[in-house]
DNA sequence: GTTCGTGGTAATTGAATGATTACAAACCGA
DNA sequence: TCGGTTTGTAATCATTCAATTACCACGAAC
């Protein structure tokens, strides 16, 4: 990504560096698809050292899937603070939120972490991590954003549907596949080149 | 699950024993977090004879992603066949079509490995497959449905969220989770018992 | 009754992978 | 400058896994 040569580099500046890499290849390949030292190489630095970090590949995940909430709930809870949102009626207020993921969803590959989580359900403590994960940000956009359970339900529906574009790389057919470009325009609309061009970075 | 011991079977009688099998095991556990002889054991035979009827592992997922998206095809063409529908507005139209969706997934495990499909976008072969099909299936509901991009959308983030619900395994904190039960009920209406107990059948 | 195609398995293999160990080099306070 | 702590790697290990090979059993046709 941008690293320089070998340098010795802070724990937990090290760590973070390693979380970046870590959320690009597990929201890419999966955590049962993505191998330790893939993160190791994304992150510029040895096998081992990813593994003695976080004592495990599953400790890393589930270290990657509670930074992933966070960064989500941090972000909804920020956009419902805003003045305007009072203004707001429920339908208006579930596109201003939408946007908003839309938005963390264009700015890396910080929450494709969650959507492979929530393929883990079989899985006895990822499993029941990304399940209370689930439910909490239920409860956020219930409680907090004060959403009825029908509109929380949509809103997740469409949360669901944009991740599953990202993680099908359907972008990648937007320009060769005339329907994956209406899909795309319409799943996304105006926000759609923010995931469109990730490729400039830093 | 309901085999008699070991009999010798006709090839394609036990190639269908197979795939719903690995339906099911790849449907809970993901494209790589299955091996084959989770496969061949579920299947009742041994994990050398899954790889050959099949060639590899991944021949067997991509027949396992035809056979999914023919399935919900074929639902689909049907519920679109029926009288009542020539009455019934989009809105309704999409309703009615969830139902007929919901009612698949509560069948089996047969739509689940498609869900697992969508997360291999990187995969440069089961990727190209699985985009494919997806959108196979929107321009099925937008042409045949007559549904528009945005009410196929609609339509498609909703079958996201029960994939995901399903996928997370939430239907096991129906009875202890109050947060869970809220989001099912509202998730799965009327039809919630069909996903709840499956675990009396043949 | 022997031969041949079909349905199947046991044994093995070679590669991949998560984790551990042992060690080295850089930095830092005394 | 010396001793210890922190940052890091090379080498290796034990498993796991998909795939291959070599074989076996049953039945039908001749």
């Amino acid at each position: 990504m941008s690293e320089a040569k070998s340098e010795r580099i802070p724990a937990a500046e090290r760590r973070e560096q390693i979380l970046d890499a870590a959320a690009k290849v597990f929201g890419e390949r999966g955590y049962a698809g993505t191998t330790t030292d893939q993160v190791a190489q994304a992150a510029g630095i040895s096998q081992p050292y990813v593994v003695r970090m976080f004592g495990s590949k599953e400790k890393l995940f589930c270290e990657l899937l509670l930074r992933a909430r966070e960064s989500l709930e941090t972000r909804l809870r920020t956009a419902l603070a805003r003045p305007e949102v009072k203004a707001l009626d429920a339908k208006e207020l579930k596109k201003f939120l939408g946007r908003a993921y839309v938005d963390l969803v264009g700015e890396g590959d910080i929450v494709l972490p969650l959507a492979q989580g929530f393929l883990l359900g079989h899985d006895p403590v990822i499993g029941r991590y990304a399940r209370e994960g689930f439910l909490d940000i239920y409860r956020l956009l219930r409680d907090e954003a004060g959403l009825s359970p029908e509109e929380v339900r949509d809103f997740l529906a469409g949360g669901m549907l944009l991740n599953t574009l990202m993680t099908l790389q359907m972008t990648g057919l937007y320009d060769s596949d005339d329907t994956a470009r209406e899909l795309l325009g319409c799943a996304f609309g105006e926000k759609l080149d923010l995931v469109l061009k990730p490729k400039a970075a830093s």
